[in-house]
RNA sequence: GCGGGCGUAGCCAAGAGGUUAAGGCAGUGGAUUGUGGUUCCACCACUCGUGGGUUCGAGUCCCAUCGUCCGCCCCA
């Protein structure tokens, strides 16, 4: 048809979905804020090998998944995959560390990754992420997961699970991932053709693997928990200590791999039913070695970010109902009138009032339709007879009841008026 | 990247090779030129995602392509 659509895995976000993620924003700045974490806004696009460095070349994000290209500068540059690279790349280079003591720090913005796009998964798509950098401790860990739980409830999702794994050290891993193949090869014929090329690659993920007879073998493999050492192993009852104080619910899940390569330790994931493939809605974890594998001083740290896309269609499907509320509908009809009715929804909005001015021009029953639909508390009319007189009618849309005052005591007495709003929207609301 | 399903109006759709492409919702105009939510009437797809092909004839069959959905891989 020679349209020119929207790319691939991108979409538009219209005005009715909007008040969803206006409403998870609103939430999330707020609890973030509470919970003393700072916002940092970081570049769309990065160098690539920030990402090739801090995610790790053998990951999947890494390796097929990101959106490279070069500038005119002949620069390779990427847009983002995920958050924490760029945002450890500005803790270190604008020396946030030197300030001392932790840096809790948040972030919201699109991410992208070169994937086959489905429900909940876009090319384009956004996180909330949180990053406490700067702490070992375990409270560092249980901190964030809390504050992930706290805006899940907050925003009344009604039901998640909590997956709680430890990664260890790099070293324990690097243990653990050779008992792990040396366990699977003796079954290597009897695993799925997919786990089989993930022996060598990523062992670890084949444990979390769906062919049924793999499943089978994986429950027989060697457990990570049992290579960790002694620091690793308090670190995780600590934190899992933390939890039940906490009243946060989780459940262990040894087979539980992040795909990014920086994670240590503690490592954690919140699943929500209704998604389909797509139920893990927050992903994150420790990432102790990240900061000095990006050239920074060794600063331990811990993170998680939230798919936004995922949290929004949960929402939406929940319906709950938002919407952008209307203080008044203004209807005029003659030269005369219009042009003070645009004077007075100025002056009605210099006040704080929320109002919409009807530009059809047509007969009054047809704005008064408008009126109804556009869901404003009273409305407020202009005809000839108002203009002459300096007046205005004020209609109330759910009782019907009318009133006449003067143009300029709708303004003067704007304290009234407010009071009278709101007390018909929550009589309204609430019947 | 692999496997499968589906694309008919803004939305939900009927249609299964044969003249003019049901219906509903929404929208617009009118009944009602100063008063909404109900009702009634009218209008609202030269065309079925796009491009080819088969056929006397294609929304319907075939191929390609784009998009979308489901699963895998992977991830938020």
């Amino acid at each position: 048809m020679g349209f020119i659509q929207v790319s691939r895995g991108t979409r538009d976000i219209l005005p009715e979905e909007v008040i969803y993620w206006q409403h998870v924003e609103a939430t999330a700045r707020e609890l973030l804020q509470q919970a003393a974490y700072r916002e940092l806004r970081t570049p769309i696009f990065e160098q690539t090998n920030l990402f090739e460095r801090g995610i790790g070349e053998a990951t999947d994000v890494v390796g097929k998944e990101m959106y490279t290209f070069n500038d005119r500068g002949d620069r390779s540059i990427t847009l983002r995959p995920e958050g924490t690279a760029g945002a450890v790349r500005a803790y270190i280079e604008n020396k946030l560390y030197a300030q001392g003591g932790v840096q809790r720090l948040w972030y919201i913005g699109s991410m992208f990754r070169y994937e086959r796009p489905q429900t909940g998964r876009q090319r384009q798509f956004h996180q909330i992420g949180v990053e406490c950098l700067g702490s070992i401790d375990p409270r560092a860990d249980a901190e964030v997961i809390a504050i992930a739980a706290q805006l899940l409830q907050s925003l009344g999702v009604p039901e998640w699970t909590l997956s709680l794994n430890s990664l260890g050290t790099s070293e324990d891993r690097q243990r653990y991932r050779d008992a792990l193949v040396n366990y699977l090869d003796q079954y290597k014929d009897d695993l799925d053709p997919d786990s089989q090329d993930r022996l060598q690659r990523n062992p670890l993920r084949i444990l979390d693997s769906k062919d049924a007879k793999t499943q089978e073998i994986a429950k027989a493999a060697p457990n990570i928990l049992g290579y960790l050492d002694t620091d690793s192993q308090q670190h995780f009852d600590r934190v899992q200590q933390l939890l039940t104080d906490l009243d946060i619910a989780y459940k262990l899940n040894p087979c539980l791999v992040r795909g990014l390569d920086y994670y240590t330790h503690t490592a954690f994931e919140f699943e929500l039913d209704g998604l389909g493939a797509q139920a893990t809605v927050c992903g994150g974890g420790r990432y102790d070695g990240l900061v000095t594998e990006l050239g920074g001083p060794d600063t331990p740290a811990v993170g998680w970010a939230i798919g936004m896309e995922r949290l929004i269609l949960l929402l939406q499907n929940a319906e709950l109902t938002l919407n952008q509320s209307l203080d008044f509908y203004c209807v005029a009809r003659g030269l005369e009138a219009e042009a003070q009715a645009l004077i007075l929804c100025q002056n009605l909005r210099k006040q704080g009032f929320s109002v919409e001015m009807d530009l059809s021009g047509s007969t009054f029953s047809k704005q008064f339709k408008r009126a109804d639909r556009s869901g404003a508390i009273a409305c407020v009319i202009l005809g000839e007879t108002e203009a002459c007189d300096r007046t205005v009618q004020l209609k109330w849309l759910i009782s019907g009841e009318q009133e006449s005052l003067l143009q300029k005591d709708l303004i003067n007495q704007s304290q009234q008026l407010r009071e009278k709003l709101m007390a018909t929207k929550s009589a309204n609301s609430s019947s």
